[in-house]
RNA sequence: CGCGGGGUGGAGCAGUCCGGUAGCUCGUUGGGCUCAUAACCCAAAGGUCGCAGGUUCAAAUCCUGCCCCCGCAACCA
């Protein structure tokens, strides 16, 4: 039986390069958990897609010089080629801009609109004469009314904590060119009735026994303060018409369409083979589905309150999320990374440095699950030396070297299991099953330090056995030891497939195992042992992960700025 | 009393919901092995579980108070 599992992560937004935090946070545990079920022979589609509208996109395209929808066009190009040299393996990345996305948004605002949830409300905001724009209140900076401090935003203040409203501040003046040439006025706009929606949404809350802390104890907080209606429509250029007599010069707030892009996106991918996708069955009455999603915790109102109220109120049938699988933060030497101050290790400059592997491994093995977790170079190197080198890659190596010179680089045959191997399966077995679980729970630490384990299983059972000796007085017995070696390299191959995809398809192509997705063992694990072929040669391997040397991470500090 | 998360051997973490010999990885020390990327395997040392009270036969775990760190989570995304 086969279950459908649809997964998205959180859109990237356009404005530029992510960086590691938003990768752990999102898109590669999404990556793995699809790899893994996959490999189990579940259907999944994995959907992702930049976000692409909201003042950010308009300024970061200004300041290149460019269209706004030429700017996002080039960089969703560039997002998309990172995120296939990572190996992230979505069955589609669309673009929150797109037409089918246009429909949609425009479609849920009409069934809100229909059921009572949308109201007209006018507002007032600051007009920046200077920029030609309205101004978001953090784009508004001046005096702090209470501290004194110069340049508090107008939605609060850095400095003393205050939530502030655009008017308190003393000299206001525009964040993006300085001008105080700023007036406030009238402008209308569409509001989401979520305050007639908290009841139904806490209903739809307490169902979800099973979701983590994180994610429910963000939710309820939200809840238990009140649920405010929302402005979902902005005096902005770019982005989602508003379909409505009045709203020419509007669009829908980023936060209202970019959700709906998960959506979108999935019609996207059937429209690219309309006679075998059927978009509609992941979203529409699809009660067979289970829809998981991936996000970093600044993410998760959007996701408990916000998008679950949409599909709510359409009063329609829309597939609401079953698990959410949240994150903290990744912290860069103990500091937040940053794409606007350009700090800390961003997806193009990793690639340039190592090995997509290195990084999906590191990076998992230390994900931010329970709690904000470090990223520093010492950590990474550390990790990648021990784990992927000593650990994996020697064992790797110093069976393949052994069957090389010994075994004339084929599969020995000969040989029967003895007390040694059935104990070896005996333990695989249960530290095989463990991992399944953890990963099919989306434990990925713990899955990753059980993987590690498993791995250590192969060191202790060689230096155990100790063919290198054996072979002294019982050649076939040696024969068989290197043989059970190369089949656990296999076995390990596949089960790491999900965490380091590249490295694990250059091992079972070296083995001759083909190049498609390696299927998931099944128990007994002991089959498993026992499907390479004896006399079958071995290819070219070489060494699998290089180390990284201690002078290498001090010039990585240096070239990167750890320590400021 | 803004809110959320966290404080466990030198470092990074698990264990806390459902009290009962404090567990893992790295690092350190000693031993083994020499097939292997000076790699691997085995063993040892190292902790009054942020502080102070309380409940209990028994508290890292439950209750009360306090201290410290990180983040900001609705009109930024």
């Amino acid at each position: 039986m086969t279950d459908r599992i649809l997964v998205t992560s959180a859109l990237p937004y356009i404005n530029g390069v992510k960086h590691l935090g938003n990768l752990v946070g999102s898109m590669l545990p999404a990556d793995v958990y699809s790899r893994f079920e996959r490999q189990r022979g579940n259907e999944v589609l994995y959907i992702c897609a930049t976000d692409e509208h909201g003042t950010p996109a308009e300024l970061a395209a200004r300041e290149a010089g460019l269209e706004v929808s030429e700017y996002c066009r080039e960089q969703h190009e560039i997002q998309a080629e990172i995120y296939q040299r990572f190996n992230l393996s979505f069955d589609y990345f669309g673009r929150s801009s797109s037409s089918r996305n246009h429909e949609l948004t425009q479609h849920f605002c009409s069934q809100l609109d229909k059921n009572d949830f949308i109201e007209k409300r006018s507002t007032r905001q600051v007009y920046s004469n200077a920029d030609g724009r309205y101004l978001p209140d953090r784009y508004i900076i001046g005096t702090c009314p209470y501290c004194g401090f110069e340049a508090a935003r107008g939605d609060q203040c850095e400095n003393c904590t205050r939530v502030l409203d655009p008017p308190d501040l003393l000299e206001p003046r525009s964040a993006i060119s300085g001008s105080t040439d700023l007036e406030i006025r009238e402008t209308t706009h569409l509001f989401l009735l979520q305050s007639k929606m908290a009841e139904r949404l806490e209903e739809w809350i307490d169902s979800r026994v099973d979701w983590p802390s994180l994610v429910t104890s963000i939710a309820k907080k939200w809840l238990n303060e009140g649920l405010h209606d929302r402005g979902i429509t902005r005096d902005l250029k770019w982005g989602v018409p508003v379909n409505r007599p009045g709203f020419e010069d509007k669009v829908f707030y980023v936060w209202f369409d970019a959700p709906i892009e998960y959506i979108a996106a999935t019609r996207e991918w059937a429209d690219q083979d309309p006679d075998n996708r059927d978009w509609k069955s992941w979203w529409y009455e699809a009660e067979d589905v289970r829809y998981v999603q991936f996000m970093a915790k600044d993410n998760v109102p959007f996701h408990t309150i916000s998008f679950p109220g949409t599909l709510l109120g359409s009063g329609e049938p829309w597939k609401l999320v079953d698990f959410i699988k949240g994150f903290n933060w990744l912290t860069y030497y103990g500091g937040k990374f940053s794409t606007s101050r350009r700090r800390g290790v961003f997806m193009d400059t990793a690639l340039e440095k190592y090995p997509p592997d290195y990084w999906r491994y590191w990076l998992m093995a230390n994900a931010p699950e329970s709690d904000d977790s470090v990223f520093t170079f010492e950590f990474f190197a550390n990790g990648v030396n021990k784990d992927l080198a000593d650990t994996f890659g020697n064992f790797v190596n110093r069976c393949w070297k052994f069957a090389e010179s010994r075994f004339s680089g084929v599969v020995p045959s000969g040989g029967d299991w003895g007390a040694e191997e059935l104990e070896l399966v005996e333990k695989l077995e249960q530290r095989f099953i463990r991992y399944t679980d953890l990963l099919s729970e989306m434990q990925f630490r713990k899955a990753v330090g059980e993987l590690r384990a498993i791995w250590v299983m192969g060191n202790e059972y060689m230096t155990h056995a100790a063919p290198w000796k054996v072979i002294k007085e019982d050649p076939e017995r040696a024969a068989m030891m290197v043989r059970t070696g190369l089949q656990l390299i296999r076995l390990f191959a596949i089960l790491s497939w999900p965490v380091i995809p590249s490295t694990s398809t250059r091992v079972l192509q070296s083995l001759g195992d083909g190049t498609g997705m390696p299927e998931w063992p099944s128990s007994p694990i002991s089959a498993e042992l026992e499907k390479l072929a004896p006399d079958s040669e071995l290819g070219d391997l070489g060494i699998l992960f290089q180390k990284i040397p201690p002078e290498e991470v001090a010039s990585l500090e240096q070239e990167f700025g750890g320590a400021d």
